[in-house]
DNA sequence: TATGAATGAGAATTCATTCAT
DNA sequence: TATGAATGAATTCTCATTCAT
């Protein structure tokens, strides 16, 4: 039988322990499934492959996803919940559309030249592994173009920004921040991704029409 | 025996209607595997399916093209080809950074627009073709990247645009387009690519430091 | 993932069962191995045929071996064993060098008599097989050799032959035999390879310097 | 057309040079099919290959030999029929037994160890060439055996030499030369063929039961 | 006669998925 | 739940052979 969420509100699970313990080897196998993915690339990655690195066997893959486009789709799921999560925090942390603006590219930056894997997973792999991901990798982009684009309205409510489409705003800034990833993924220019940081802010704070800072600030 | 481009200049070819036959072929092919690539994606095109739509057999196929991966470069290459002398052919024309802006943005709309299979080769397919095709894509986005780089280095020394790095913003300028065109791809919004135009215009320009046209214009 | 050898001396196997069975299957592949690269011939052979005559899927094959050539290889190893372990307890068996001659030849004649797949396998296909096969042909071509030159050494020493090179007149005995043995196999002639056995006993003795037996004897 | 040898004697042949000139062709590309069948295993060796070595194309092949496997017999014949005629001759200018036996063990062994090409083609690629060959090969090695026991039935009539089967004697013969000569294509040992010449003369004289030569002889 | 483009029947091999234990 | 042996459909690529020019 197919492990499904069946945990009926009320009813005492008794195999807690097993319970953890599965939860414990469906990360483990996400984990390696992260590796692989991206060092093989999705096509080449065989399910073996994610198996052997997962230190599990075929049979206990599919006990936990039913295949191998469901396992890509969960590992891109469990990813994005992290990149949004971290947006979401450093947006909120940060003051003003300005701040905003540093903090979001400065998480989106360090997580990329961090987790290198993630990069590729998000820029690359979704792309290479066939239509059935597709779908999942547009809704994926539109939660974050949706984040992006409140706060530009949010700001455009402050008068604190000209008149834009938000919608298209947002995905023409993480389009550019995208693209210096992609390069750097492919390319490994520049060497370190951060050092894109500054000249890119700037190109975004004009794009968005928010004003330099005063000279004292950074 | 494969074939091998052994045309000796200045020497007439003897079977000269067989050779131009062989090329019309191979042109025949590169167009079928357009289509087939981008309706089926990399992985799901079969070299059946491609002869198929060749009219002709997996054999000729062989012929023309050592593999299918080296199919697909040849077809990456011949686009890149068109890509690259249509946009440079739009920036030679326009008189002013301004104008060039706007002329690029809309031959690269207009041909993505027009011939989606070509958008979906570039942004999609030819990262699913795996890491034999990246070394490659680096380079065309390379070349393309350069052909913008030049032109705002030449804009940046007629004092025409701010400080900037020309190289990175040439990124960020494709990246941004390149973001839209892959939601139209992916989502099919917005139903008609050239509708963003307009906005995506005046974002760029705004990135780049490029003033607004005055009201009369456009 | 491929079958490994892994089992661990002294660790109780958790699925003897399976490995059982899986031992067995291997067996009955080398089996249908065998009588399919003779009947057929290396070359024509499919991995199909295999597949069909092992009762077992192509997919089954490749788990057990990784391939046509290590299939035909594996088969070679295990022939060899048996032909080597047979004429070795012959050889053994036998109190002096003449007897030992006898001995040998007669197992070795009867047993590619017996087993005409056997003989096709040393002398034709593993030739057939290509040059990746031939260099465990030599291999075992040397065993073999060595085998009955050492024969030769210990009772040279014993003064009971003339002196002679002991590896080259192990070659030149079994080569004198399998030229009988191929005519066999590729004629038919003689209709039973046993009919030769007396006149290449009294040709190989000669050759040997081993007296001819008083007539009571045989 | 295909050709064929349909000169009809008295009628002057109109194009005697055009005749001749593909004569020449035919065996250029006998010459290259021995390189390269010999070099890649029949197996291995595509008509292209030859095409190429020969300095022709796929089409000027099949003009001259009807398919891959007739090459290789036509290739087969021609070799066969220089080393019959050299053996011959080796044969026919010798005086006595013995020396017929030195001679011939010379020929073979000076034209395999300078044409080392020749020997892979007889002992190991035309058992790889598979069934369709293996008849072709049964009647070569007949004549060669015939040839032999034709000169140890005279010998034996001249009371030369002891009662034995010719036929089976010069089958060992061979057999116990060919093995020797396989081991040296295979494994490079010796590393001069010609080196196993006076031992294996030695074996083969006493299989026979032709007496030693005295000390001042050789 | 020669050429080389084209054919197409097959071959080996891969791998996601299943399932008995 | 886990294992790994087994399946078989699908795919890439090869190459002897043909034939229009």
């Amino acid at each position: 039988m197919r492990q499904q969420d069946n945990t009926v509100p009320g009813v005492a699970t008794p195999t807690g322990t097993a319970q953890l313990r599965a939860r414990e080897r469906r990360e483990r196998i996400l984990d390696a499934a992260l590796q692989v993915f991206t060092r093989r690339g999705y096509r080449d990655a065989t399910m073996d492959d994610v198996a052997t690195a997962a230190r599990t066997s075929k049979g206990g893959l599919y006990f936990h996803f039913p295949g191998k486009e469901a396992l890509f789709l969960a590992l891109l799921d469990r990813s994005a919940e992290l990149l949004l999560r971290r947006t979401n925090e450093a947006l909120a942390a940060a003051p003003d559309p300005a701040r905003k603006l540093d903090a979001a590219l400065d998480v989106i930056l360090r997580l990329f030249s961090e987790h290198r894997a993630l990069a590729r997973l998000f820029l690359v792999e979704a792309l290479a592994a066939g239509p059935g991901i597709h779908h999942a990798l547009v809704e994926i982009r539109h939660r974050f173009a949706t984040l992006i684009a409140s706060e530009l309205e949010r700001a455009q409510r402050h008068g604190a920004l000209p008149p834009l489409n938000p919608h298209l705003a947002a995905l023409a800034c993480f389009g550019a921040v995208y693209e210096v990833v992609t390069q750097w993924l492919l390319s490994g220019q520049p060497p370190e991704l951060t050092q894109a940081a500054p000249e890119l802010r700037r190109l975004l704070r004009r794009m968005l029409g928010i004003p330099e800072p005063p000279d004292g600030e950074r």
